[in-house]
DNA sequence: GGTAACTGGGTTTTT
DNA sequence: CCCAGTTACC
């Protein structure tokens, strides 16, 4: 019951359009000028005909950025523009595959002449491939999933007095979060440690010799983790010989969600449009959610300052949300941001949004469900109802409601498909097939084994190491391995030999299961899921050319489900959407959900060390309530009953969100519900008035 | 020596 | 629910 950002919850030839986006089109006339022109208002159509100047869009939510997009490169396509050298940058794949293939079909260009597009990372891995001779790279290099990356990093903590108990050490996770944010803040460790993890600078020499160890390491294996693909990019733009070239490439280079960039993507960016020529970008601060993740909206300000000549324009007409709903998101605008843009409704005043408060949680969740059957019943499918939680764990109680009660759900975002242990396993073994040098690879195969703990992993990789090639010679790896580990390696190793033999990936895939489905049984519990799991993974290498580019895909965009693999979706299935805020980015539904307003959980009590994270959460809630087209409910709990003691003394909570300030509540319609603390009937009295309670009277 | 099984403490957001 | 530390077994 997880998924994410399911192909079924965007628009596209087929499936249904649940939380995709509106289109965006204004509700009066439609304009002349081209097809691309076609349904488009006045800021919309400025954006698509803008010659090749520098471009900035500050696109508030809902306002249609999509579709301006998608007509600019229509436009482009359409005034001749070859689209191979149009490159759109996107937030997800989806979203580029999506705009790329609107775009060609408007411009009528049959589909295998279209431009190119996707996220960064998925960008930099196909140019990285492009040139991996250059960048001294193997030609099939791996790329490392964030969990392989973090065991990796764990495997080698002990080696650098960084796991010892006698002091608080860096764990593995943390370890990852620094090294990335140097990588993409372009900081040193110095700085990074000194800045954000105060705590672990007595660690620092210890983390800066692990850092540059772990770096030897991948490269040694020609492994790149996703900070290195951008890194490589960025180098081979930087180069003198290949940069020019490679940026030259691009006539036309659209940016989409530009206040989540950091700045080494930002330092990309500059490079493929020097000076900004043929840039577009867009953005809205305001929705700015991924500081931590080293993004700053500074690029975007700075892009609408600094490049020479750049036009600033503003979509605020909001074809989405009804003008109540605006006037909650237009309340939460940060201060700064307010002054650029503000959203106003295309489409009527619409109805008062809720604030509903409950006793606690668990009325919470009686509240939050009770109100999603009464929309269903009013006649909003459940596909159309969407509940946002801050952070994934918020809708543990209303996903035990809804399933009491029947109400189907998917959950999006939280525990991903790739950090499965069974899912991790699969892709070490495929890794080896390819490399029989993965350290890490070996180690979490071995470790599968009953009987291979840590030290017995640790021999039998350095004799893995040792050998030209383990998989080929693995007799002599099980010979070299303690008499009781021997049946059960020898047989992996023999099946796993064997699906080396496999030319083609999807029987390859099949073999690896094979092998797999007993060890995973042994070792987990759920067992037929897993092993589905597993499968329908396998399945889906069916199509690709090979299977270490078909691993390398999988590591940059994940099936976030096994809902992903299940092929074509079911028309009338009809379900709850549960998601995280930040995988909710640029999605809609009729009807939203927002519960646990309390300080704590919305703002996240991680986050209120800081300003900038107070105001980081402030824009997280900001979209959030922009993803309601015509419904809002907003939910404060006025108890919660776990750790809400501890964090009322830190912090001197009030006990609903800081963010429902009384400008804000005055927005809303108030429901109370269900017994308040004080249980039904409670009445208020005088001060110092007394009830008298005869005790005496029966013993008279 | 090495592994498995048990117990107790802490849990954000994602390309 | 996952990780680390502890204890009990081979």
């Amino acid at each position: 019951m997880f998924a994410s950002l399911a192909p079924a919850s965007l628009p596209g030839p087929s499936g249904p359009t649940c939380g995709a986006p509106s289109d965006g089109a204004p509700s009066d006339g439609a304009r002349t000028g081209g097809v691309w022109a076609d349904g488009l208002d006045d800021a919309q159509a400025a954006v698509a005909a803008h010659g090749d100047g520098p471009l900035v869009v500050l696109a508030g939510a809902g306002t249609g950025k999509t579709r301006a997009l998608v007509a600019r490169v229509a436009h482009l396509l359409s005034r001749g523009v070859p689209p191979e050298r149009v490159l759109l940058l996107t937030f997800t794949r989806r979203a580029a595959e999506e705009m790329l293939w609107r775009a060609s079909q408007l411009a009528g260009l049959d589909g295998r002449r279209r431009p190119f597009g996707g996220t960064f990372h998925a960008v930099a891995h196909r140019i990285v491939s492009a040139h991996s001779e250059v960048l001294g790279l193997p030609k099939g290099f791996g790329v490392l999933t964030p969990g392989e990356g973090a065991d990796l990093m764990e495997i080698m903590r002990a080696d650098f007095e960084l796991s010892g108990t006698r002091t608080r050490a860096p764990r593995s996770a943390t370890l990852v979060e620094v090294y990335s944010r140097c990588v993409n803040t372009r900081r040193p460790l110095s700085d990074v440690l000194a800045g954000d993890y105060p705590w672990c600078r007595p660690h620092q020499e210890a983390v800066g010799e692990l850092f540059r160890a772990y770096t030897a390491r991948k490269r040694a294996q020609g492994l790149l983790d996703y900070d290195d693909l951008l890194l490589y990019w960025d180098a081979l733009l930087g180069d003198p010989a290949v940069g020019r070239h490679l940026s030259e490439a691009y006539e036309h280079v659209l940016v989409d969600e530009y206040q989540d960039l950091n700045p080494l993507q930002a330092e990309i960016v500059c490079r493929l449009a020097p000076r900004g020529r043929g840039l577009t970008v867009v953005g809205d601060e305001a929705q700015a959610v991924y500081g931590f993740r080293g993004a700053s909206a500074r690029h975007l300000r700075e892009a609408v300052l600094g490049f020479p000549g750049a036009l600033a324009l503003r979509l605020e007409r909001n074809f989405r949300s009804r003008q109540q709903v605006l006037d909650v998101a237009n309340a939460l605008r940060p201060g700064e941001a307010a002054a650029s843009v503000t959203l106003y409704a295309d489409r009527g005043p619409g109805q008062r949004p809720l604030l509903v408060r409950c006793a606690d949680a668990v009325a919470e969740a009686r509240a939050l469900v009770d109100n999603v059957l009464a929309a269903h019943e009013a006649g909003e499918r459940l596909n159309d109802q969407a509940v946002l939680v801050r952070a994934s764990h918020h809708s543990d109680l209303i996903e035990l409601e809804l399933s009491a009660r029947g109400v189907p759900y998917r959950k999006y975002g939280g525990l991903r498909f790739l950090e499965t242990a069974h899912v991790k396993d699969f892709i070490a073994a495929g890794r080896l097939l390819s490399n029989p040098h993965d350290e890490l690879s070996w180690y979490r195969l071995l470790r599968l084994h009953d009987g291979v703990g840590p030290t017995r992993a640790r021999r039998l990789v350095a004799h893995a190491m040792a050998a030209t090639d383990a998989l080929e010679d693995w007799p002599s790896m099980v010979a070299s391995a303690d008499p009781p580990v021997r049946g059960p390696l020898s047989s992996t190793l023999a099946l796993l030999a064997q699906a080396r033999t496999c030319a083609a990936p999807g029987p390859a895939a099949e073999a690896l299961v094979a092998t797999l489905a007993p060890l995973i049984a042994l070792r987990y519990p759920g067992q037929p899921t897993r092993t589905k799991d597993l499968q329908r993974l396998a399945g889906s290498a069916r199509t690709a050319t090979d299977l270490r580019s078909w691993l390398a895909e999988l590591a940059l965009d994940p099936p976030e489900s096994t809902g992903d693999l299940a092929g074509p979706p079911v028309l009338d299935e009809d379900y709850v959407v549960i998601s995280t805020i930040h995988s909710a980015k640029g999605l809609e539904w009729g009807t939203v959900h927002v519960p646990h307003m309390v300080d704590g959980f919305m703002p996240i009590d991680m986050a209120l060390g800081s300003a900038e994270g107070v105001e980081e959460e402030q824009r997280l809630l900001y979209v959030a309530v922009t993803r309601a087209r015509d419904r809002l409910y907003l939910y404060t709990p006025l108890r919660m009953h776990y750790h809400r003691r501890a964090l009322d003394d830190r912090h001197g909570f009030a006990p609903e969100s800081r963010f429902l300030t009384d400008d804000v509540r005055r927005l809303f319609e108030v429901h109370e519900t269900g017994r308040g603390p004080l249980g039904p009937g409670a009445v208020t009295t005088e001060p110092g008035h007394r009830v008298a309670v005869d005790l005496d009277h029966l013993w008279c």
